[in-house]
Formats: C-alpha cells, structure tokens, sequence
DNA sequence: TTTGTTTTATATCGATCGTCATAAAACATG
DNA sequence: CATGTTTTATGACGATCGATATAAAACAAA
C-alpha cells in the first residue's frame, strides 16, 4: 500500500469541519484550510477531491452525527414529553455553549449553498423532513398516551416546532445578550400541556 | 455640478440589492454588479464606495423598507390579533412569491456576514429586537384588553413568534413542497386563544 | 469660451482564488 | 536491492478577485 498518510483523516475533517462552520463555503479557501488542517492543498485534492467535495464529505459527517444525536433522543424509551424535553434543552445548551457562534452547519449550508446547489438542497431538505418526522412522530405518540392532551395536529405542532429550532439556531448565529432561548421554548411547552 | 450622472440610483441599488439577496456578500463580485446595474465598477466605486459599503448601503434600503412594512402593520388600529394575522399572512404570501428563494436578506445576512463583522452583527441585532418588541407590544396589548387570553408572558410569546418567523425564512430558503408555512403559523393563534 | 468639477470608460494593478504538473519521499512487494 | 504505488512538498498555472490610475466626456459657472 505504498507510501503512508502522515495525517489522521478525522482530526482533519474535523479541523475542515470548524472552518467551513464558522466561515461558510465561500469564505473559506483551500489554503484556508490547509493551514488549519496541516496538510498542503495537493494533499488534500489527493486525499478528499475538491473543495465542494470536501465540504460534502465534512457536511455528510455533520449530518450523520447530529442525525444520531436526534435518534438517541427519540429512539430512547423516554415519555414523549421528557424527549421533547431532552430535544431542546440539548440545543439550547449547546447554544449556550457555542462561543464562537457557529450555529448549526445545516442551516447555514441552507442560506449559503443550497439555494444555487441542487445536491445540497436536497440534503438539507432531507434533514428537516427527517427531523420534523422525529417531532411529528413523538408528539402524535404522546397524544396517543395522553400525556400530550392538546388536540391540534401533530404535523402541524411539529412543523412549529421544527421552525422554533431554525430559529434559534439563525439566533445563535448573531448571539449576544440573546440566550434567552428558554423563553422560545416555554410557550412550546405550555401549547403541549393545553387541552 | 458637474457631469450629470446618467444612471437612476434607485433602479442601480435595486440591482444590487436582488444580486446580494439571492446570491450573498462573498458569491457576488463587484463585476457582477457592474454588469446586473449596467454601470462600470469605477462609477460604482464612485457612487457608492466600495464592496462592503454598497452591501450596507442596500442592506439598510431593505431594512427601512422592512420595518415601515412592520410599521404599518402593528401601527394600525387594528385589534392585536388582526395584526399578528396581518403579519403571518404577509410573511406566507411573500414566502409563496418567493420563486428565487431569497429568504430574507436580513436573515441571510446573519448568517452569513454578522458572525465576522461587529457593525452588521449590530444591525441584524437591532432588526431583531424592534420586530419582538412589535411582537411583544402588540400581545401584550391584546392581554390587555381581553382578545388573547393566554397567561403566557407576552416576552416569551414574542420570542417564540420572533423564532417561528426565521425559521419560516430559513424554510423559504430551501423551498420545495415546504410552502405548508400555514400548519406553523396554526398553532401559535391556537396558543394565543388557549387559556 | 475658458475654467473647474464630476462622471464616465479603458485598462490594469497586485493579490488571491481553485486547481494541478511535477518529482522527490516513503512504503509494500518481488 | 529493484520495482511499483501512493503520499508528500514545491511551485506555478490561468482566472478572477477587489480596487484604481488615468484621461476623455459632459456639464455648470465665470
């Protein structure tokens, strides 16, 4: 197998990751991320392709790891009202938590890229649909069990809820003295508990 | 004074305003300007100042526009719900219009150019907060006088309706068979009349 | 008509962009 | 050790970026 790589390819993609999070497509050049991920630009062609398909290959594993974090929440055997609970208080937190203001790499791909980019269009309308199926799902049980007594449709609570998340992840992106977040997610909470 | 300038300012910054709207500050270069307003760069130097200059120039010509929009809604006399009706329903209409998926430039400029640049941050920032506080005063108004009867803190509603709106600008970004914007707006008037 | 001012168009600046040709370096296999 | 394969680093390609120097063109004021 010839000569071998020098680098780690996941503490690459995950140094790629940061920058093109942080500074969008456009913003972040090749050399750009050569020096962030101590590689040279031909090793990276060599190694990944091009930048769109390095930022494919880094959005993909994106993807993949908040798709597991959503699967753990719902997946888990927990009352819909505690995942719902768990759902929130995870992004809020990591809202909290993200100082450099990154937001979430799937709603800032949807602003930047998808708009001129069929592939990744249909990538993150693929997410949404996924995670609004998390959502829909999860309420439709708790209306089921009856520890969701409102009566209004599931699809719609979900694509509310769905929209509140965009949101505050388009908020997070500007920050400030805006971590307030709790109060987006209240009246969400009270719609639940309302007949 | 001088050479008459034989361009409409008004029809130029329109241009420039639709290339930024739909394609963002980095992906669109001072040429493609030049070529969109049917000026030469030099006269958009001239004119204007240069790159970043212009983008505020048009961006603030959008936010004023923006907030008279909001103006007029909530400054009516209207009953509160009416205006927050008011306000939903020109949000969905100009989503459903919205063939070229720009979003909003404000929201697509908080995404993309705010995180790296204090004084946009500071706009998009205050765009933000005027359009809760519209939000906020017109619930509180309408708790006031009996027509929403929720107990829910009129801060915490407006943020949540603060949210749904650029999530539902976020969804407009991408587009598709998404236009289902009247199932997010069902619920938050289902929580207004709710107890 | 002359002078002064502003806008125009041409042409181009250096810098940076994404990408790649090239060949040396580092391994496995024979 | 020799051969083949892959990764490495150097250097540079043409294209395009934001921005300007320059001077002709078009007006007002004198």
């Amino acid at each position: 197998m010839a000569r071998p790589r020098e680098f780690d390819e996941d503490t690459v993609l995950e140094a790629a990751t940061q920058r093109f999070w942080t500074n969008g497509y456009e913003a972040t050049s090749m050399r750009d991320l050569a020096d962030h991920t101590g590689m040279t630009t031909p090793s990276l062609y060599n190694a990944f392709g091009d930048k769109r398909a390095i930022y494919r290959l880094v959005l993909d594993r994106y993807v993949r790891r908040a798709l597991e974090s959503c699967s753990a929440i719902f997946g888990d055997d927990d009352p819909p009202l505690r995942a719902l609970e768990r759902y929130f208080d995870a992004l809020i937190e990591e809202t909290r938590a993200d100082a450099l203001q990154k937001g979430c790499f799937v709603v800032n791909t949807a602003l930047e890229v998808a708009p001129h980019d069929a592939d990744f269009r249909d990538l993150v309308t693929n997410v949404f649909d996924r995670i609004e199926k998390y959502l829909r799902d999860c309420i439709a049980n708790g209306q089921s069990d009856g520890t969701i007594r409102t009566k209004l449709p599931a699809a719609d609570l979900a694509r509310l809820f769905l929209s509140a998340t965009l949101g505050i992840r388009v908020l997070a992106r500007t920050s400030s003295e805006r971590e307030l977040l709790t109060g987006v997610v209240r009246p969400l909470f009270a719609l639940l508990r309302t007949k």
